[in-house]
DNA sequence: CTCATTTGACCTGGG
DNA sequence: TCCCAGGTCAAATGA
């Protein structure tokens, strides 16, 4: 990379491409053409026993999961660009949110604990080191009933954590303070859920959860439902971004959650850390989608992607240059 | 004594 | 109506 010539420090992005593990010979056929990705060995041999018919229907299909590709890069790109955003501001883009939320349908009613001084302390100080990575989630909105038979959308946000799996604490940190108001373990997962209310502000609607994954126990994550109607508080610096974990803005790892399966994508695992955690029924296009973000050529192509995006970034480079010769000692 | 967390009981909605 | 599972409450507990 050029980069390198032009920078007064060498900058090698050490992305950590994921180890490429042979793709099982009966998902051969169907994911690496739904990635969209030719000349595979694969490939090749199908196309020597080909006749005609077959080559049309899948030139057909071809184009077909061109396009899906496409669209799947567009998402990438919204993803990116929401991660952007989420260091930025916090998971729930805090501080732009008007007053009225503050009668979401989500706040607690009716039996009121006690005790309601909110001088609580970030519950993730304590554990806030072993917080190994966060990733990027996707809104969804729900539709949440009014009690005079309307219903209004709230915000649901999901947002997967790798932290050490002994750490049994369930904190998320994410730079605002919650009060932890009950566990429960559900069925289809043997970790317990716990539950999170916003301790900032007592009218506050927002309710996170918080659950180990039930594939793999170092990965939690986080459900928040609703909206802040406060700012951050001060002094919560901790964002749940990669940068946070020292590397820069680079969006290490991306997270696609919708309804359906959560997808995880650790770009900086060594062997890859792709999870596929098909969650509910989920859609058959979506589990397709599921199965291409999944694969290695996808993955390799992403990590790719993104090392040239930041590396050709001039002011990122220069400015870890500058911060990597502010390290170094002087001679 | 104060306060956050724990945890069993209770509530509620869906099937 | 009953059952089940998720969500919430609040007394108990411990720091």
């Amino acid at each position: 990379m050029d980069t390198a010539r032009r920078s007064p420090v060498c900058l090698d992005l050490m992305v950590g491409l994921p180890m490429v593990r042979e793709p099982s010979p009966a998902r051969c056929a169907g994911m690496r053409a739904d990635a969209g990705i030719v000349g595979s060995a694969c490939g090749r041999a199908a196309s020597t026993t080909m006749t005609n018919g077959e080559a049309k229907i899948l030139e057909a299909k071809f184009t077909e999961v061109s396009e899906e590709n496409r669209r799947l890069t567009e998402m990438i790109g919204y993803l990116y660009a929401n991660n952007q955003n989420f260091a930025r501001q916090g998971p729930e883009g805090e501080g732009e949110q008007p007053a009225s939320t503050a009668a979401s349908p989500t706040s607690p009613v009716g039996k009121k604990r006690g005790r309601e001084s909110m001088e609580t302390s970030d519950s993730g100080d304590a554990n806030s080191d072993k917080k190994i990575n966060m990733v990027e989630a996707e809104h969804v909105d729900v539709k949440s009933p009014l009690s005079n038979g309307t219903c209004r959308r709230i915000k649901v946000k999901r947002v997967c954590t790798r932290i050490d799996p002994s750490d049994t604490s369930l904190v998320v940190k994410d730079g605002y303070q919650w009060r932890k108001y009950g566990q429960k373990v559900t069925r289809d997962n043997p970790s317990p859920r716990a539950y999170f209310r916003c301790a900032f502000a007592p009218s506050c609607p927002v309710k996170k959860k918080v659950q180990r994954s039930a594939e793999d126990s170092s990965v939690v994550e986080a459900t928040y439902e609703g909206e802040h109607n406060h700012p951050r508080p001060t002094g919560a610096s901790e964002l749940p971004s990669c940068a946070a974990q020292g590397g820069g803005s680079v969006p290490c790892s991306i997270s696609i959650n919708s309804s359906g399966p959560t997808i995880t994508l650790d770009l900086t695992k060594n062997g890859g850390g792709v999870q596929v955690v098909e969650a509910g029924e989920a859609q058959p296009d979506l589990k397709k989608v599921c199965r291409e973000v999944a694969s290695p050529e996808f993955r390799a192509a992403l990590v790719e992607q993104m090392a040239r995006a930041l590396t050709g970034d001039r002011k990122f480079t220069d400015a870890l240059a500058a911060a990597i010769l502010r390290k170094l000692p002087d001679y």
